[in-house]
DNA sequence: GAGATCAGTCAACAAGGCTGACATAATTCG
DNA sequence: CGAATTATGTCAGCCTTGTTGACTGATCTC
């Protein structure tokens, strides 16, 4: 904390630089990290409840919205988790109209998803929430924060993998 | 982001210092948030699988051991779920002897809880995990980015409880 | 002594993970 | 062409962890 910008007064046995490493300080980060994270999914948990339906739904409505058309093998592999536990949210999600799924053109054994006027309506719902929260959060502490806070996240995430999310969140190819 | 520190050259119809408010560059934070989480608690919730328990388990014993002693009704208000969710939980770990569970010496209603020494053991390791991912992170991107991170996470808390979050997490009183 | 409070419990339900097994198309390869 | 592979969907069953509601028992407090 406290820490100034650069360089502390000579002759110090345990370096001002280095107090953001002690084990007080990386708990710290990871009670913050679990308390943000909370409230983080809060407001959209909230509207979802409404209709009945839950945060595992806006992964894959986000997903969607971000690459129109995405096969369900490529939202299994940003999601990571089962294609039986997929395909129970994504069935619930075609058949409340929110998601359109279409056989693929060039192959035919794929299905491309898309989203429906009510599934955009809803996505723009959900990530208005968490843009307001961001939005709010980044101006009140400023680019500089928000350039440290990107920076860390992106090296909290784990190394193997790293380059291809990143990818992924910088628009970069499927 | 790139930003500089203070004032941008004049006449400049969307400043720099902007930036980092367009809804891409929101999304991104969104999107870097979600992978992150998913990383963070990825390597607890491996060694908690061996022993069949879960995340649930971890937060109880997290905060069991900041707060040696804390009541059941404390443990509630933290981690804002349900007696009945938490005692499940609380439930097993007493039952593998991994938290001790006292009459209070006040008030004998209460119930304080500590970690046997099996259960400091998984604790350690498990928080071993993280705060390695943390320290790996927080050295990597060096102090001022540290700082921002942990600004940006702060105020992203709700505003209605912020201040006690932060007080539990900075060693402030129950 | 009456009423409030803390803890624990039973029951039922839901979301959303998981595994394993299998079916059906469509594509690709030999 | 026929066989193997691939993409998807689905059935069944299991687990964790959240929820609500109802109720008990012990202990304080007034």
């Amino acid at each position: 904390m406290q820490g100034s910008t650069t360089t502390p007064p000579s002759g110090i046995r345990r370096p001002d630089q280095l107090l953001f490493l002690t084990d007080e300080q990386l708990r710290q980060g990871i009670e913050l990290m679990f308390f943000a994270y909370r409230d983080f999914t809060g407001d959209p948990d909230a509207v979802l409840g409404e209709r009945g339906l839950g945060r595992a739904h806006h992964r894959a409505i986000h997903f969607i919205k971000r690459r129109p058309g995405i096969t369900v093998a490529g939202l299994l592999d940003i999601l990571q988790v089962t294609k039986q536990s997929l395909n129970r949210v994504l069935r619930q999600l075609i058949d409340e109209g929110l998601v359109i799924s279409e056989v693929g053109k060039e192959d035919r054994r794929e299905r491309n998803l898309h989203l429906s006027e009510d599934g955009e309506a809803l996505e723009a719902r959900l990530s208005e929430l968490q843009r307001d929260r961001f939005r709010r959060a980044y101006r009140t502490v400023g680019p500089e924060a928000v350039a440290g806070f990107r920076q860390v996240l992106e090296v909290m995430i784990n190394e193997e993998g790293r380059e291809q999310v990143l990818n992924l969140v910088s628009k970069g190819a499927p």
